[in-house]
RNA sequence: GGGGGUGUAGCUCAGUUGGUUAGAGCGAUCGCCUGUCACGCGAUAGGUCGAGGGUUCGAGUCCCUUCACUCCCGCCA
């Protein structure tokens, strides 16, 4: 027999009472009336109660232990009168009468309650993860991300998928995120990079003839935090596959999340079928490439309205006139809402750096007219335009921005949000899903003017390798797909360029020679050069899958031992200095800004 | 790199127009209490008001600088 416990503080039942049992656990409450003392031990599993008066020995001392001790309590489990049954607990019909006990972990005060609902500083929680960690709610958290992990790689198994894992030392690339470094000993002046993703090993594994892979892969990319985005490291469930075109790959995912989402939360699925969306219809209706589709705002584009005679809006008409592009959100039967609704969101706008909302309301007496401070401009018969391309009707109202194509797309992409929220329009128990496809290659560094690569170097153009227009190559389209799920960026992956020379020429004309090419990706270029199949992957994030699961905003709600937005680990002091032994070592000399 | 929010007891927070000795709940310590499950009751301890500077007769409160945490922009193929 287990000297620790004969069941765990979850098991206990009628059917046991009578029994001797030995519980271990951490002291979760207690609750002294003097001469008798409730205690409830928590384990992993769940809550028991424990029961002690003053007639035993032990009394005195079991009194005076500090909560989220470490106790081992002999007992013997006893039903509950009816009146003293708690249907809380799963163990509440019964209770543990203690005869003793013993400490086998002392706990020193506190600096954060442990049986609490209570919110606490970011800060104490990272330092005291392992207090943080065993309430409730984050407890869970965690141990349903084990279960959809585990749940993932069985669905994958079966789908006939082979796992393995890729070097975490490997060598730094020139495109992406900026790269963790690690300085070599045995090859001083020479750096290691931690992965950004396995994407080279992944195609390499499919040029080794594997077929299906797949890793629960840790990614390490040296960027700024969000509240959805780890700094440092994150898990993606890696996938590649060969012999597949674009649509083989959505069916497998769209399986596999399908199943995940149905088998984790109780919320709905707004469509089984993911609807695909290409990129310049999403970035048209959403401004943005990865829409909430539970909202139900669109945007339309106006700009052709700007250019008409009977339309006065001057400041507009010049801006369109220069190139700039009028977007509209058009807000259903909003006729009665407070003047302060309307200028609330235009001061929002304003507080985002945009220049503000222009907004009126449809009307109609004898003839169509526009309500609001710029309805003045606009006559019966613009207006009518207007709500063709729109849809808008009467009693309807409309938000223009103008600006700079790039500018007018984030901030009517914002403003949908913000207008959605406002109006209550989000269905919180759904989740739509959808892929973003045809993504553009390349595209203009607004900066420098530069031809960048879009996305991923090393997707496929579309269309007929031949007759690719190489002259225009930001028209090219790549098979790059995105899935997007309430807005929040799940993966994206593509069918790859498995043909060597037409990915030196797309390298080319972002700017790379070919020997740079060969130098930088030369494990690679050089293994598609022996035989390569066609093939493409796709790589979900699994720590913001885990997050939609647990309905959490912040993904270190679902990481065991997340860091903080200055990519500190506060409880092992990560980064740390390092002597001057292990510098000399690597043949490094630090030489900081001050 | 830039913008916003927050910072008062171990924890969560209140603190009025700048005005006496900075408060509450939880937690801790001590005492009372035999059916609680957020047990109850009483008492005690606990404060560099994030830090530094300034204005003022007087600063938790106003101003400047700075630090920490967080959200957003940039960044994240």
């Amino acid at each position: 027999m287990n000297k620790y416990r004969t069941h765990n503080c979850n098991e206990l039942m009628q059917d046991n009472s009578e029994q001797e049992v030995i519980l271990s656990g951490w002291i979760n409450k207690k609750r002294d009336h003097g001469n008798l003392l409730f205690i409830d031990l928590r384990d992993n599993y769940g809550i028991t109660q424990c029961i002690i008066d003053k007639s035993n020995e032990n009394f005195k001392l079991l009194e005076k232990i500090q909560l989220e001790s470490v106790i081992k309590v002999n007992g013997k489990v006893v039903k509950r009168s009816a009146d003293t049954i708690n249907s809380e607990l799963k163990t509440g019909e019964i209770e543990v009468d203690i005869n003793s006990f013993e400490v086998l972990g002392t706990c020193k005060e506190l600096p954060m309650p442990v049986f609490s609902d209570q919110e606490y500083a970011e800060e104490i929680r990272l330092k005291y993860r392992f207090l943080d960690l065993r309430r409730k709610k984050i407890h869970d958290n965690i141990i349903l991300r084990s279960k959809v992990i585990a749940f993932i790689r069985s669905e994958m198994f079966k789908l006939g998928f082979l796992e393995f894992q890729t070097p975490i030392l490997t060598s730094s690339s020139p495109e992406g995120a900026r790269d963790f470094l690690v300085p070599s000993r045995l090859n001083p002046g020479k750096f290691y990079a931690l992965p950004q993703a396995p994407q080279q090993f992944k195609q390499l594994i499919m040029v080794s003839g594997f077929d299906k892979y797949f890793q629960i892969a840790p990614c390490f990319r040296d960027e700024d935090a969000r509240a959805d985005r780890s700094p440092g490291e994150f898990y993606q469930l890696d996938m590649e596959m060969s012999f597949v075109e674009q649509e083989d790959i959505f069916q497998v995912v769209e399986k596999l999340i399908v199943n995940v989402f149905k088998n984790f939360s109780s919320k709905k699925l707004m469509k089984e079928k993911f609807p695909r969306i290409p990129y310049d219809e999403s970035m048209l209706k959403y401004g943005s490439d990865k829409p909430d589709l539970r909202n139900p705002l669109i945007i339309s584009d106006l700009s052709n309205i700007f250019t008409r005679e009977d339309v006065t809006f001057e400041i507009f008409k010049k801006l369109v006139k220069s190139g700039s592009k009028v977007r509209c959100i058009v807000t259903k039967n909003t006729k009665e809402k407070p003047r302060s609704f309307f200028d609330n969101i235009d001061k929002w706008a304003k507080e985002q750096g945009a220049s503000g909302l222009a907004y009126f309301t449809i009307e109609k007496n004898e003839n169509i007219s526009a309500k609001g401070p710029v309805g003045k401009f606009f006559s019966k018969e613009a207006l009518e335009a207007i709500m063709k391309i729109t849809g808008a009707e009467v009693g309807d109202s409309i938000f223009f921005a103008c600006g700079k194509i790039n500018d007018v797309e984030k901030i009517t992409s914002q403003a949908r949000d913000k207008i959605a929220k406002d109006l209550d329009l989000i269905d919180e128990n759904i989740f739509a899903f959808c892929w973003i496809v045809n993504y553009p290659m390349f595209e203009k560094n607004e900066v420098t003017s530069k031809i960048e690569f879009s996305h991923n170097p090393f997707s496929m153009p579309q269309g007929d390798i031949k007759n690719i227009d190489f002259e225009n190559p930001l028209n090219i389209k790549a098979y790059q797909y995105d899935i997007v799920c309430n807005g929040i960026e799940l993966s994206s992956g593509a069918i790859r360029n498995h043909v060597p020379e037409l990915m030196y020429k797309l390298f080319s004309i972002a700017g790379y020679e070919k020997a740079q090419v060969d130098e930088k990706f030369s494990g690679m270029i050089n293994a598609l050069s022996y035989g390569a199949p066609p093939h493409g992957g796709i790589a979900p994030g699994i720590d913001r899958i885990v997050m939609l699961l647990a309905n959490e905003k912040n993904i270190r709600e679902v990481t065991m031992f997340p860091m903080n937005q200055n990519a500190q680990d506060l409880m092992m002091n990560a980064p740390s200095e390092v002597n001057e032994e292990q510098l000399k070592e690597l043949g490094l000399a630090l030489k900081l800004k001050k």
